[in-house]
DNA sequence: TGTACATCAGTGAACGCGCGTTCACTGATGTAC
DNA sequence: TGTACATCAGTGAACGCGCGTTCACTGATGTAC
């Protein structure tokens, strides 16, 4: 009865895991652009058409991949920030961005679905909005109480933002609570910029040129944590 | 003879430019993995075959586009910054910094194509090295002119860089000459965060968040130059 | 100036491949009485 | 406990499409004497 119809499907459950790992694996080595349905059937074994019992469409898969990756990158910085100490503003920043290039450097095809070219043909659903925004809540959390604990202290050289800016200073907010306008866009600085470093890292923008790279990106966090305001 | 010989060499040559062209406007619609020489040559009444009097392979197209793009955003770079008195340093590289967003606005795709997601299965040639540092090469005159003009001024809020990153920085130097290793590698920062902010707007992840983009871009670059040490 | 030859552009057919998706079907697994 | 029926997974063939690249070819355009 319903022993056996959870049996049938965790059958289904599993074999949904399963197609989702061949794609990834494929995601690895052809890009988000090659993914094809007829591949990942031909290595589990199954015809071609067995994969529409378990995804209705291409996009469907793509669509999930997305998700996973984004929480996958999510799950990751938070761990990483949860080890540190709850005052350990910096710690926690820094721990963050490791947390997010080292899992770049792992996983870059899923990367570059989830922060590179968009997939032409490709329209993200509303499902993947919540996840996205996994590993940015952690960051707007980690500025949210080092300001709350008057630990952020931006230094004066920085220009106050445009009015302007104010109403989007309220959207970001939404994962920054309490945090004045002038933090809010110095964050979006540090934020955006963690993203460049990590991209021109997988994307290929430092080949022959920077070696040392996990230097360069320990020093260049640690300024943006000075840009942001946080402590030494 | 020799003119003659000229007539048909730029009945080719204006050939060429036009299968670019065409493949660039298709690159605009389908992106890079979905340009197809047939496709190209389909639009240019031509038949698929006739495109291997011009170029090779369709790897040899991509190339063609790769180069002419950073050609294209070197130029817009240079002209931009050239249109500034050599003594405003802060204006040179916000102009710079305008450039770029604003032929990355004007040709998303062109764009992903230089600094976004690797093509699958594309290696670029050595032919690419060059054009690609165009733009680097402004930026780092910018950063060398201000430094000899004793304009530069870092705040000393930053930590000093490593000292395993000299040789790196001695290499960034080609493009910046006589600079000291801290702000080589503030430099780093402020132009892959110039990258970061860019590839974040053009690929999506601001969507249905930030909207006053333009205001917000100007606004971080004129805190990177502060980071790097210009003057007001 | 005219003729014989070489170069080049473009054609059309073909090779061999892969793709997403649909559909009627066979069996096996579960459900209800 | 046994039987009739419903649900679901997976098959295999097919549709219609597009791709990069090769190759032998026809004509036109240029070159050399």
């Amino acid at each position: 009865m319903n022993a056996s119809r959870t049996a049938r499907e965790r059958v289904r459950a599993e074999l949904i895991r399963e197609i989702t790992d061949v794609a990834r694996r494929h995601l690895a080595t052809e890009g988000a652009a090659g993914l094809s349905l007829r591949a990942v059937a031909r290595e589990m074994g199954m015809v071609s058409s067995a994969i529409y019992r378990y995804f209705p469409s291409r996009d469907d898969l793509l669509t999930t991949l997305i998700i996973d990756g984004y929480n996958a990158l999510g799950e990751a910085v938070e761990h990483a920030e949860a080890a540190r100490a709850r005052d350990d503003f910096t710690g926690r920043w820094l721990a963050g961005c490791r947390a997010v290039r080292d899992w770049a450097l792992a996983h870059p095809h899923e990367y570059a679905l989830l922060y590179g070219s968009p997939v032409p043909g490709y329209a993200a659903p509303r499902d993947t909005v919540a996840p996205a925004v996994r590993a940015t809540a952690v960051y707007g959390r980690i500025v949210a109480d080092a300001y709350r604990a008057g630990r952020l202290a931006p230094p004066p050289i920085f220009p106050p933002p445009p009015a302007v800016l104010a109403k989007d200073a309220e959207a970001v907010r939404a994962v920054m609570p309490g945090v004045p306008d002038d933090v809010v866009a110095r964050a979006i600085v540090a934020w955006t910029s963690l993203f460049g470093m990590v991209s021109f890292e997988i994307f290929g923008q430092f080949d022959n040129t920077i070696t040392h790279r996990a230097e360069l990106f320990e020093h260049n966090m640690t300024c943006l944590a000075r840009l942001l305001g946080l402590p030494d």
